[in-house]
DNA sequence: TCTGGGGTCCTAGGACCC
DNA sequence: TCTGGGGTCCTAGGACCC
């Protein structure tokens, strides 16, 4: 049995802890740059704000609803979703954190009564929200898909009060019979009009295809859905992420710019950023991939990369942040407003099983250690206190963060305060 | 006035080499 | 002189997730 635990509008409920005056309000919270509504509170959803719109497409809207409108706050969420992790390894055998908002978690059998896992999935919700006062939708099945869709039920049929299991064929069949394909985790857009045209329709359909001619049609993965929608699990609980194979950091620029040092800077604190993210899973890169786009929205946009092979594998910020200098320069081209650019480093080795060049030098103990120290200081003081000259010394645009709460759970100076 | 997220993995197709 | 299978690397873009 797979319970998926959810927070409900994650990012919106997080604000909505410190600010409990919000609960029951239309909230809404932003991408980075501001740019997009990326998580909107059920009183939102139902103004007809839509996911994903870009926020100055619906500031009306807002302006006219009272919509209580934030920036994101990583810092808040990420410690929160820690806590919740924290809480739910209290009540289960295992935990995978899925993502910031999700975990899949395997029961603890003594915590409920034989036969009874709603009343497990009860006991985890009235804990999360006691303990991290975050609501979450619970579902369990069978497997990790099925809970997928448990949790969609628990979800949306508000007399389940937040909390669905699968547990019977005719309990498995109801819910697939109604929910459509492109709802189902792991089915995009993309493959669902395909799945339609072929006469695809709800989960039920997919779960009778045929896994073979599935697979022969679209690829692996879909087949595993189909056998993980019948009750046939094939996609583990992962207590420790893997390593990645790639790991990538990209972001859009405050505002356009066509500067190539200022592009070069930008980069190279995502250079610094992907390094980091390198050195806490201990692997070395190979290979580099750096692009720089105009927005896909104006009307020629332009988008080039490079791929190129590092000297030997590294970690070295100073290494990474060089060559992305470079490439920077090969890819820009004067008179155009670049809006994003990004680093991704891609051929990921293990250090310990690196086979290494006796001709090529290879990273130094001395880098080890430099790289090592710049890390703790960093992870001491905050991002960004030690730091690579190229990323520049003034910042030349900071991030747009008009709406952004204060950091309650993450400095000192932030804490709430209460006066009596 | 202008504004449109971030991350991971996979694959098709072209260029080049043996 | 002309032909041609098979592999690798690179780029671009597709597809999914949150």
């Amino acid at each position: 049995m797979i319970f998926l635990i959810d927070g409900n509008s994650f990012y919106a409920s997080c604000e909505q802890v410190f600010r409990p005056d919000l609960r029951g309000k239309p909230v809404i919270v932003l991408s980075n740059q501001d740019g997009c509504i990326v998580t909107r509170s059920k009183e939102a959803k139902a103004l007809g704000i839509p996911d994903l719109e870009p926020f100055f497409k619906i500031a009306g809207l807002v302006k006219k609803h009272g919509v209580h409108v934030f920036s994101s706050n990583y810092a808040l969420y990420g410690e929160l979703s820690s806590r919740m992790n924290l809480t739910l390894r209290r009540y289960a055998a295992e935990v995978e954190a899925y993502s910031i908002d999700e975990c899949f978690v395997r029961p603890l059998e003594h915590l409920y009564a034989k036969g009874n896992l709603v009343q497990y999935g009860e006991i985890l919700r009235k804990a999360v929200w006691k303990e991290v006062r975050i609501p979450v939708g619970v579902g369990g099945a069978s497997t990790k898909s099925l809970s997928k869709l448990a949790n969609r039920a628990a979800k949306k049929i508000p007399q389940l009060n937040g909390v669905c299991v699968i547990e019977t064929e005719t309990q498995r069949e109801w819910l697939l019979r109604r929910v459509p394909v492109k709802d189902l985790w792991g089915v995009g857009s993309r493959i669902s009009a395909r799945l339609n045209q072929m006469g695809i329709l709800t989960g039920w359909d997919l779960a009778n295809a045929s896994p073979k001619n599935i697979r022969k049609q679209f690829n692996v993965c879909l087949e595993r859905t189909v056998n993980e929608l019948n009750g046939i699990s094939c996609i583990d609980l992962e207590e420790l992420p893997p390593n990645k194979k790639q790991i990538y950091c990209t972001r859009s620029f405050s505002s356009k710019t066509s500067s190539i040092e200022v592009i070069q800077q930008f980069t190279a604190q995502y250079a610094s950023r992907a390094g980091e993210k390198l050195r806490k899973q201990g692997y070395y890169a190979r290979t580099m991939h750096v692009f720089l786009q105009t927005s896909p929205f104006d009307d020629n946009p332009i988008s080039r990369s490079a791929t190129i092979q590092l000297p030997y594998p590294t970690n070295d910020t100073r290494i990474l942040v060089g060559h992305a200098m470079e490439c920077i320069k090969k890819l820009h081209l004067p008179g155009h407003a670049y809006s994003k650019s990004g680093v991704g480093l891609i051929d990921i080795v293990d250090g310990a099983f690196h086979q290494a060049d006796m001709f090529t030098p290879g990273q130094s103990s001395q880098s080890e250690a430099l790289m090592s120290v710049m890390d703790s200081i960093n992870t001491r003081f905050g991002r960004g206190t030690a730091f690579i000259a190229a990323s520049g010394t003034e910042k030349q645009f900071t991030m747009k963060q008009n709406y952004k709460s204060p950091n309650y759970l993450t400095r000192w100076a932030e804490l709430p305060r209460v006066t009596c």
